[in-house]
DNA sequence: TCTATATGTTACTATTGGGTAACATATATA
DNA sequence: TATATATGTTACCCAATAGTAACATATAGA
């Protein structure tokens, strides 16, 4: 067997129990919250002892820093796609909203959406809230340009983005512990609203 | 001097520091976190110390149930006042959103916004949830009225009614850290996008 | 087979912070 | 003035838990 694929093998292995212990992290995160999930109940949920996620994790802030890491790769990845479409600034935000949605529904990202901002480490912390004013301004982009194309109406690109995000957020907060509306229906819904508002017809 | 009025200066008196004790908690709570805030940090902030303020509360989690008390009072309060009013479901619709933008800059109301539902005593969590949910039901029966008389659109009353609160919440977080925008123009927009969505004309 | 390194455990330290007991003082009222 | 009660302090306890040191074992590669 050759060198690279066995270390491969136990590169690969390692890359999956921490995605285990980040996914079990953030998951107990969003049902108890961060203080009050302890290492010890991280550790037992993948049957190993407190000590073993040292050698995964930096430290317990460190498990928010890197579901941060993969969650904004996930969004930046997204937002990369729709820009690069087809479609007016409208259009382009209706596909965003559609995949944010989506994506929305992982532990990792909504761990991420929940914690961001609110590290202790100074440094963390403000690139924290760096990386999610990236991700809020190449969507004020986008609803920049639908208004320069006339596809979407005037307004403050800044209030409706973080009008959307906002609400976006709560809603998929909301959905998963709540089986009445199903997900399809919901995003068309949300999609309704966004783009003609309240007032009847 | 009559002793239902010294009696009342001190009830009084007791009032006030206990209002100041939730002031104090609420912005420090939303400044550093619930969990990051130790008694002690809140003591120091009307210069007492920490068993002086078991006199008014009686542990650190009253503090969320006291500001949610009175969070509920103001917003029951508003939704008082909006749904006895005139006009049609999407006049009232308009008139509780002005009304909760401006509630909610106070950092009791945010505060609770922000910790609802997460006391750690079961009983104290089931009756947060329950509070809400009752708002969050009188704003959908504005909404549903609204449906009903054609002035809002036919839509999901639930999805609706948590995009806006959480919208809004949202909104209002922010607004504090940032002075770009003022409270006026803010509600002004939000009222739009509420109204007509994003559509272009 | 031998050895270095990756992976894991047990047992511990150190600190934080909620909550309380015992004690001190101001004040309203009889 | 006398006294009960409201209000406050100092000094402490105790539980939870993040993080570490020392020790054990599996495994990849020579």
């Amino acid at each position: 067997m050759q060198a690279g694929a066995k270390q491969n093998t136990r590169e690969e292995k390692r890359k999956q129990k921490l995605d285990v212990i980040l996914r079990n992290a953030s998951k107990a995160f969003m049902e108890k919250g961060y203080y009050k999930t302890s290492l010890d109940d991280i550790a037992k949920m993948q049957n190993v002892t407190k000590p073993t996620l040292y050698y995964y994790i930096k430290n317990k802030e460190d498990i928010l820093v890197k579901c941060e890491e993969e969650a904004c790769r996930r969004i930046n990845g997204l937002l990369d796609v729709v820009i690069s479409g087809e479609g007016n600034g409208f259009q382009k935000l209706y596909s965003f909203i559609q995949g944010y949605i989506a994506i929305i529904t992982d532990d990792i990202i909504r761990c991420h959406v929940r914690h961001r901002g609110q590290m202790e480490d100074e440094t963390l912390r403000a690139q924290s809230i760096q990386n999610h004013k990236d991700i809020e301004h190449r969507v004020r982009d986008i609803i920049s340009a639908g208004i320069s194309d006339g596809s979407i109406r005037d307004c403050n690109s800044k209030v409706l983005a973080i009008l959307l995000f906002d609400g976006l957020n709560g809603i998929t907060a909301w959905y998963k512990s709540d089986g009445a509306v199903n997900e399809d229906e919901l995003i068309e819904e949300v999609l309704a609203l966004v783009t003609h508002g309240v007032i009847g017809d």
